[in-house]
DNA sequence: TTGTTAATAT
DNA sequence: GATATTAACA
């Protein structure tokens, strides 16, 4: 494996590629902040030194975080970092969003599937936090997890993409209230001195991302042309998944006509209700259901 | 072995 | 309180 988990000896700076790691070793009291002039997609690291003074020992026998672990450092998630991070979510979807090919996109020297873990987490708890609890997310939550245990039985790469499209709400105009703010993770934080951390800008034309896992996918009817990091992937033609996707839609609400409605599906017309009855030899239908079109009668 | 989640630390 | 790390678990 290729992950040797940096742990140790955190001498990861052995060959400096695009993505070097710049291994930073302060005092915690210092901070001097040249933070800003981290250009590039680089791993900072920070190490605590001190910390063997604190040998925790909260109550119960917790392994001390502190006592044999040579060093814990601290990935600084810079905006660039952060960046690589969002697009090779983007680029996998959120099914294939694992951290071990989201570390693989990232090539970022130095992070480790448990950085990548740890930020996929916050990442997927504040997009929950974001997107509204309606049904039809729930649902495809439980296909998400069918796939999961299929994952689990290949644990392979299996090629079961997804349009990348998978924020459901997100993009669609409309949906915000006019004066609700648009759903970003991180805060946009006040510059108190020095630039902000977390000062995002989409990073392609093409897919904007906005912000915490909000990539807006413009209705783009080519090839996906964003730039691969690796280019080991070929995205399928999203069109065909797409129709695969409605129509397992339809099915359900087709099947399950006391859900209501998915996203995007509308109900049919009186109209072309009618006509299809009339069509099926059904000329007349009772008086009390008349009120097809309007609001719920009650009863 | 890997991914997810919860606990813990900073 | 926010964020990252670590441990536990499936």
């Amino acid at each position: 494996m290729e992950d040797q988990d940096i742990g140790e000896s955190k001498s990861v700076d052995t060959t400096n590629h695009d993505d070097n790691v710049i291994v930073k070793e302060e005092k915690l009291d210092g901070e001097t902040g040249d933070t800003k002039s981290e250009k590039t997609d680089s791993v900072k690291f920070q190490k605590k030194e001190d910390e063997t003074t604190k040998h925790n020992n909260k109550s119960t026998g917790i392994k001390n975080l502190s006592g044999n672990k040579p060093s814990r450092k601290k990935v600084d998630w810079t905006q660039e970092l952060h960046k690589k991070f969002v697009q090779a979510v983007d680029q996998l979807g959120v099914d294939q969003a694992i951290p071990s090919r989201i570390l693989e996109l990232m090539k970022v020297d130095g992070l480790t599937r448990h950085n990548v873990a740890s930020h996929l987490q916050k990442f997927r708890m504040h997009r929950r936090n974001i997107l509204p609890k309606e049904d039809h997310n729930h649902r495809y939550i439980q296909s998400r997890e069918n796939h999961r245990q299929i994952q689990r039985q290949y644990n392979g790469f299996q090629q079961q993409h997804r349009p990348v499209m998978a924020y459901p709400v997100w993009g669609l105009p409309g949906v915000h209230p006019p004066g609700a703010v648009p759903p970003l993770w991180p805060p946009p934080l006040q510059s108190s001195g020095q630039l902000p951390p977390w000062h995002w800008r989409p990073p392609y034309p093409t897919v904007n991302v906005n912000a915490w896992g909000c990539p807006i996918v413009p209705p783009v009817t080519g090839p996906f042309s964003s730039p691969t990091v690796t280019g080991t992937f070929s995205t399928p033609p999203a069109t065909q998944l797409d129709e695969e996707m409605v129509d397992q839609v339809v099915k359900e609400a087709i099947s399950k006509p006391w859900l209501p409605l998915p996203l995007g599906l509308k109900p049919p017309s009186a109209e072309s209700v009618l006509a299809e009855l009339s069509r099926q030899g059904i000329s007349a239908v009772p008086s009390s259901s008349s009120s097809i079109n309007g609001s719920r009668r009650l009863r």
